[in-house]
DNA sequence: CACGTGACATACC
DNA sequence: GGGTATGCCACGT
């Protein structure tokens, strides 16, 4: 298991991403004060039950996941539920990817 | 201790 | 669009 501060900030950086949205692994990184680190994420992710996991893909818009997969199919439906196009396993980051703005982040990481 | 692997990213070609 | 190279870090072998 990972560092327990790490999980938090990497929770709550997910919480506060809006329903409809996605972000990359990178992005999800930066924002829990771990530039650099997207691999991390993935290995944070597993152990964050129960949390809008299926809101963070590729920087590419691709789902993580083997196409085809369990996972990846469930993460597409609930993609779909919240209103995101996933069209082959890519979703279009230009459309759906989360653009935070500074107020967003001050007020609710407290940065 | 060196290496390979992974829910990755970026820079090039 | 794909393919390679490098950086990144935790973990198992």
């Amino acid at each position: 298991m990972c560092n327990d501060a790490i999980l938090f900030r990497v929770k709550k950086t997910l919480s506060i991403v809006p329903i409809g949205n996605v972000v990359s692994y990178g992005q999800l990184a930066d924002l829990s004060g771990l530039p650099g680190r997207a691999r991390l994420m993935g290995k944070a992710l597993r152990g964050l039950k129960h949390c809008p996991w299926h809101r963070v893909v590729r920087a590419s818009g691709h789902i993580a996941f083997p196409a085809g997969s369990e996972m990846a199919q469930a993460q597409c439906a609930l993609l779909l539920d919240e209103g995101v196009m996933v069209k082959n396993g890519r979703i279009n980051m230009k459309e759906y990817g989360w653009k935070p703005d500074l107020h967003t982040i001050l007020a609710k990481l407290e940065y």
